[in-house]
RNA sequence: CGCGGGGUGGAGCAGUCUGGUAGCUCGUUGGGCUCAUAACCCAAAGGUCGCAGGUUCAAAUCCUGCCCCCGCAACCA
């Protein structure tokens, strides 16, 4: 029996599960179960990442300690893998004694291997990402973290640093030997490009963090947070422990080692990750598979723009499953895909209730009709939905083999559409009223509910709970838990046929639309930069001198995508005054010159770009997007604006 | 030459690794059927597969160059 070992990532407990964590492990889960049901002995791991001075800040914020904050969100997360069905085999959370022993294995792994040295360090540091910037990195103004736009901090420490630069070309090696090490293709090609630049070594400790693992050997010093996650792939399995079943079976002599992550972090797993089993000399992952992001009706989403899908209502409304469905279908596995509900009721409907329920409806109905409440008494095994049924399995299986999930659910729909314009050739309610109950009208309704059952059983994996509901109704007691139920003629003959009850209930598309659209005062986002600032004095405001001018010239900054230099005439005796205003994209620079526009006229000259600007031009900003403001008629350049 | 993703019928997307009739969903038009969840089936209209070269018997697919769009980063004084 060959052995599959698969993981999620670690998720960081400092918030609560969104739908990027959910599509990872609702894939996890569908490929577990795929793997379960060929034969595989599969261990599903996922868990949480509890560590970090973002976790031990939140908590003192709320005057906890950092792990009864965890506990509260694992528990959020145990929750919501109960609801979609997650069949993991382990849970890991990086607080566990187990994964600090395994931690300490490994590091002394590292150490026996002299790949570990202290330096010192320092450099611009965000406690959110718990990463070292550059400050070509940081965003100016305030060395703020370009992820979290939060004021990164100046650190020098003594740390434990790992020899990753001596990796560089056994990784480049391992990425050519090994085709499958970093997917899809052109991951690995990115990945590549980044060790082909040059590796820099790795800080592995922290000092000043008291929430984390202690450094071995090094005092004061805790395990980089990084380190310390990755390391779950193998604690979990008991690395570490004087005896560990689960690693020699899934990891040491394991078949497959599979990550499945997001584009987002990859480097950890394709890089680093790697770098520090080869430096224990431990086997490397057979796999990482790195996918795409939903993005909100083509935009990224993010939580101040309030865009985030909210997957607790779609569960709540159309179940566990059609989610499910729905993230599998519509995402090509790998590439980035936009969630809307449009599409998602229009897959609901078209795929779900149109094409599986109804089809399961009809013949369902059908036979009931004719063959006394029961499956068709006398099967077929020659004929077009069998060769049909034969196509699905084989793309099916393929497809599943390489992860396209989508292109895996499209075979199982093609069988849908054969078994329906097969049903709609044979005309069995034809039959019905000129033979009766036929041996002829038997095969061709078995046929049909045949193919239903194949699909049935290939969803099995995607839709745990729906799947078997759909099996029962066409008279399969067994649930099959091998994909060997994928061959023709499962279907049982005479079996009862219960009363039906609508699968997938039809959505009604424009209702649901409109229930869903966001309400006047929900959309009206609160303009940007909107948030209150500290009441000024009149005195304070008079330091600030504006003042009416006339852009006479304007261009382009090159290079630059939102740059417009201008020189602007404020009725000076020292001439036009040369401005930089980030307004391109609302205003090419042809249809500013000749405009009157109100100036900051004391503002501290600054470089942008390498363009000096003297003062700043007034804009209302609309979600970034400026609007000039001018005075109502034209005055004199110079007239001051107060 | 900053990093990445993309350009395929009206819309949204597969297919590109592994060349060989351009496919799916939705939409439109006409027809059929009446078992079924206003479902299902058939047919039609609609495509220079971003552009230009090249390789090949054959290119959406491989190679070269270019154009455009979208994220991210650099700037938004």
């Amino acid at each position: 029996m060959r052995s599959f070992y698969l993981t999620t990532p670690i998720y960081y407990v400092n918030d609560l599960p969104h739908i990027g964590h959910i599509y990872t492990t609702v894939v996890a889960d569908v490929l577990a179960r795929y793997r379960r049901m060929s034969g595989d002995a599969v261990y599903f791991l996922t868990g949480t990442d509890e560590h970090g001075q973002k976790i031990e800040r939140a908590a003192a914020k709320e005057g906890i300690a950092p792990i009864e904050l965890a506990d509260r969100v694992v528990e959020r997360y145990h929750q919501l893998w109960r609801q979609l069905g997650i069949s993991n085999d382990g849970f890991i959370r990086t607080t566990e004694e187990r994964h600090a022993a395994g931690v300490d294995a490994l590091i002394a792994r590292l150490t026996a291997s002299g790949d570990l040295y202290t330096a010192r360090h320092e450099g611009w540091y965000c406690t959110g990402c718990e990463v070292f910037y550059t400050d070509k990195e940081l965003t100016q103004p305030g060395n703020r973290c370009p992820i979290h736009e939060t004021a990164a901090e100046w650190r020098a420490e003594d740390n434990v640093f790992f020899r990753l630069s001596r990796y560089q070309d056994r990784l480049l090696a391992w990425y050519d030997a090994q085709p499958d090490s970093v997917r899809p293709a052109s991951r690995r090609n990115e990945v590549r490009t980044f060790v082909e630049s040059g590796l820099r070594d790795l800080s592995l400790s922290r000092a000043n963090l008291a929430w984390g693992i202690p450094f071995p050997g090094h005092p004061g010093q805790t395990v980089y947070v990084w380190f310390d996650a990755l390391a779950n792939y193998i604690t979990a399995l008991g690395f570490g422990q004087a005896s560990a079943p689960l690693y020699d079976r899934f990891w040491a002599q394991g078949d497959t080692r599979l990550h499945l992550v997001g584009k987002d972090i990859l480097r950890f797993h394709a890089v680093f990750w790697p770098a520090f089993l080869m430096a224990a000399g431990l086997p490397l992952p057979t796999t990482v598979w790195a996918h795409g992001w939903w993005l909100r009706d083509e935009k990224k989403m993010s939580k101040s723009v309030g865009n985030v899908v909210r997957p607790d209502h779609l569960v709540e409304r159309f179940g566990v499953d059609s989610l499910r469905y729905f993230l599998l279908r519509d995402m090509v596995f790998g590439q980035d895909a936009s969630f809307s509900d449009e599409a998602f009721v229009d897959r609901f409907n078209s795929d779900l209730a149109n094409d599986l329920g109804n089809t399961a409806s009809r013949l369902v109905t059908l036979s009931r009709n004719a063959f006394g409440g029961k499956t068709p008494p006398v099967p077929c095994d020659n004929n077009p939905v069998l060769e049909a049924a034969r196509r699905a399995v084989a793309e099916y299986g393929a497809a599943m083999d390489e992860l396209a999930f989508s292109r895996a659910l499209e075979a199982l729909w093609r069988l849908l559409a054969e078994a329906n314009q097969y049903i709609v050739a044979r005309e069995p309610w034809k039959l019905i009223k000129s033979e009766g109950p036929s041996d002829g009208l038997s095969r061709v309704l078995w046929n049909g509910l045949e193919a239903v059952r194949i699909v049935a059983t290939g969803l099995l994996p995607f839709m745990p709970e729906t799947a078997p509901r759909v099996l029962r109704a066409i008279g399969v007691q067994e649930i099959p838990s091998t994909l060997g139920a994928l061959t023709w003629g499962g279907l049982p003959n005479g079996a009862e046929l219960p009363e039906l009850q609508p699968l997938f209930p039809r959505i009604d598309r424009a209702a649901y639309l409109a229930e869903v659209a966001p309400t006047p005062s929900t959309s009206t986002a609160r303009p940007a930069g909107s948030e209150s600032k500290p009441m000024i004095s009149i005195d304070q405001f008079t330091q600030i001198e504006l003042r009416v001018a006339t852009v006479l010239t304007a261009e382009a900054v090159a290079k630059s995508e939102k740059l417009v230099k201008m020189t602007v005439d404020l009725a000076e005796e020292t001439g036009p005054r040369q401005i930089v205003a980030g307004i391109a994209k609302a205003y090419p620079p042809e249809t500013l010159v000749g405009r009157q526009v109100i100036i900051v006229a004391n503002l501290q000259p600054a470089k942008l770009m390498g363009v000096e600007s003297n003062g700043m031009v007034l804009a209302a900003s609309i979600e970034g997007v400026p609007v000039l403001l001018h005075p109502e008629q034209a005055v004199p350049n110079g007239t001051r604006v107060k």
